[in-house]
RNA sequence: CGCGGGGUAGAGCAGUUGGCAGCUCGUCGGGCUCAUAACCCGGAGGUCAUUGGUUCGAAUCCAAUCCCCGCAACCA
């Protein structure tokens, strides 16, 4: 019996390009997913673009570009992120998709016309038109916006509201009891927090002439969709919510959505009160990530202290950066970037730690004319370090901290060196050749299983190690787990430079 | 008294059924020489924010205080 795994990332607004947030998200996601489907769950990875909105719409007709055209082009530049993180997800959804995504958008909306959930109410608020947005009257300074320094102007408009208070006692359930479950626990009691004091109805629609670019509303074509119902409903759409096609049945409900901390509110209220509404059964979980700060600052275009994943990936490599991001970036809180801490990282860990030991490994081996050989048992000793790593190491990925994962694999890492240290195999060939050989293979099944292990976190990485044993890719844990599952050593390569070492930049460059 | 998180070695962090204070990096000393000036061993470095309490014993429980940081309707 095999279980079924669907993750999903947030989608990402268009409007500016990737930045290490969404950089983050999509390699955490990435790794969980490969981890499900190397242990033999049938896996599917969802991401995407949320393309609708006032914001698009005006930036584009600003720059005279169709909106369309504009956001193609910069959902391509997403789409792109696919090669340069080296992401496996599997499909990838856009919110201006009008086959696949805006018949998913109406019905959903439908739902809640039937259960009752939506109603028309005149809306009053206080729009600055500088900001282009609503204001709430405490962000006024003597009734003036603070950064356009006018008075905002009242304007009434319709709006359909979606009776989301109907559901609030319900999902303060849902979350206290786990079965909507949010890790980390820290997450979890802030949204318990917000979702206490009770959850308002929201607003779900606006005219269209106000928001021209968005997915209609059924049976009111003055009205266009509010970001909720269209942005949201992207977990279900792609999978064909719309038919309730096979791989909706099969998939859904989802296992895990990967979101930033600033919507999880979104998440954990409005999601999950729309698909009540709807009557659709709910996601099991949620994982929230912090966010990405710069030498302990937040990332601003105006403090101009940005970081861009796409430049880090040219200059230090793919795997480098999702190393730094799983290896660094505790679960559920923010990481710091600082170039210093990523070079020590890459350096310490990849190059000295890991690489180092693989390349000694095969060279010992190879300078000694001991390439072909057989596994018999192998040492106890390394035996129950392998087994005990990969229990925590489960335990681990199973509870989605990765970053836990990362150091439990890293202490295998250092035992193996250790271990070489202690037991001298270079030494051993010239008095005791049996001996160094029974060593050499004890270490090369040791550097096998941290091969399976970091698949999912370094695949490029693991795939040259993967090439250095002789062996092929990594296709599945199961075939692999056991210690002493590969039993002939034939093709045990040179070693290589798995890591070049990072030049630490020059003082001056500062 | 809005809600929530946190204050532990130079830096970043672990550490709740209370029991001699740990990890990574850096630093100092030694070892090894198979390897990417890598790897291994050892040392130095902390009044565990403050004050009081419970206890044979508290970083860990209780009370109070100080400080930092998030969130409070649409920025991952």
């Amino acid at each position: 019996m095999k279980n079924k795994f669907y993750i999903t990332t947030a989608i990402a607004y268009v409007n500016a390009k990737a930045h290490m947030g969404h950089a983050l998200e999509y390699v955490l996601t990435d790794t969980l997913a490969r981890y499900h489907r190397l242990k033999g769950d049938e896996t599917f990875f969802l991401t995407g673009t949320d393309e609708h909105g006032v914001k698009i719409f005006n930036t584009a007709t600003k720059a005279n570009i169709d909106p369309q055209a504009f956001v193609d082009a910069n959902a391509k530049a997403f789409m792109d992120l696919k090669g340069l993180l080296d992401l496996s997800y599997d499909d990838f959804i856009r919110t201006t998709d009008r086959k696949r995504h805006w018949p998913a958008c109406q019905k959903m909306w439908k739902k809640l016309v039937e259960a009752d959930d939506i109603y028309e109410k005149e809306y009053e608020g206080l729009y600055c038109e500088g900001c282009e947005m609503f204001m709430q009257p405490r962000d006024l300074e003597n009734g003036q916006c603070p950064i356009h320094h006018k008075a905002p102007t009242v304007i009434r408009e319709k709006n359909y509201f979606f009776r989301l208070s109907k559901y609030s006692a319900k999902i303060l359930e849902l979350i206290e009891s786990d079965t909507l479950k949010i890790v980390p626990e820290q997450r979890k009691h802030e949204i318990l927090g917000i979702v206490r004091e009770g959850l308002n109805d929201v607003s779900f629609s606006r005219p269209r002439e106000v928001l021209p670019w968005g997915v209609e509303v059924p049976g009111d074509p003055s009205q266009v969709m509010y970001v909720w119902c269209d942005a949201l409903t992207n977990y279900i759409s792609a999978l064909g919510y719309t038919e309730e096609s096979a791989t909706f049945k099969k998939f859904w409900p989802a296992d895990l959505h990967v979101i930033g901390k600033d919507i999880v509110r979104f998440h954990a209220g409005i999601w999950i009160g729309m698909l009540l509404s709807a009557k659709v059964k709910l996601p099991k979980s949620i994982l929230v990530h912090g966010f990405v700060t710069h030498e302990g600052q937040k990332m601003s275009k105006s403090l101009g202290n940005v970081v861009d994943p796409v430049e880090l990936v040219n200059r230090f490599g793919t795997d480098a950066l999702r190393f730094y991001f799983l290896r660094e970036i505790p679960n559920g809180r923010d990481g710091d970037y600082t170039e210093k801490l990523f070079i020590e990282r890459y350096n310490s860990d990849l190059a000295h730690n890991l690489g180092n030991l693989a390349n000694r490994v095969h060279n010992l081996v190879n300078k000694n004319q001991i390439l072909d050989f057989e596994f018999k048992t192998g040492s106890e000793a390394y035996r129950q370090k392998v087994d005990e790593t990969w229990k925590l190491y489960e335990e681990s990925m199973d509870s989605h901290n990765v970053h836990e994962a990362v150091s439990h694999v890293w202490k295998l890492v250092d035992f193996a060196n250790k271990n070489i240290d202690l037991e001298k195999p270079w030494s051993l060939i010239k008095t005791d050749p049996d001996k160094a050989r029974s060593v050499l293979c004890n270490l090369l099944e040791v550097i096998r299983h941290i091969s399976l292990m970091v698949e999912p976190f370094i695949p490029q990485s693991s795939g040259k190690l993967r090439l250095m044993l002789g062996l092929p890719p990594v296709a599945s844990f199961a075939d692999e787990r056991e210690w002493g599952s590969v039993t002939q050593w034939h093709n045990v390569g040179k070693g290589v430079i798995l890591f070049p070492l990072i030049e630490p930049p020059k003082l001056e460059a500062k």
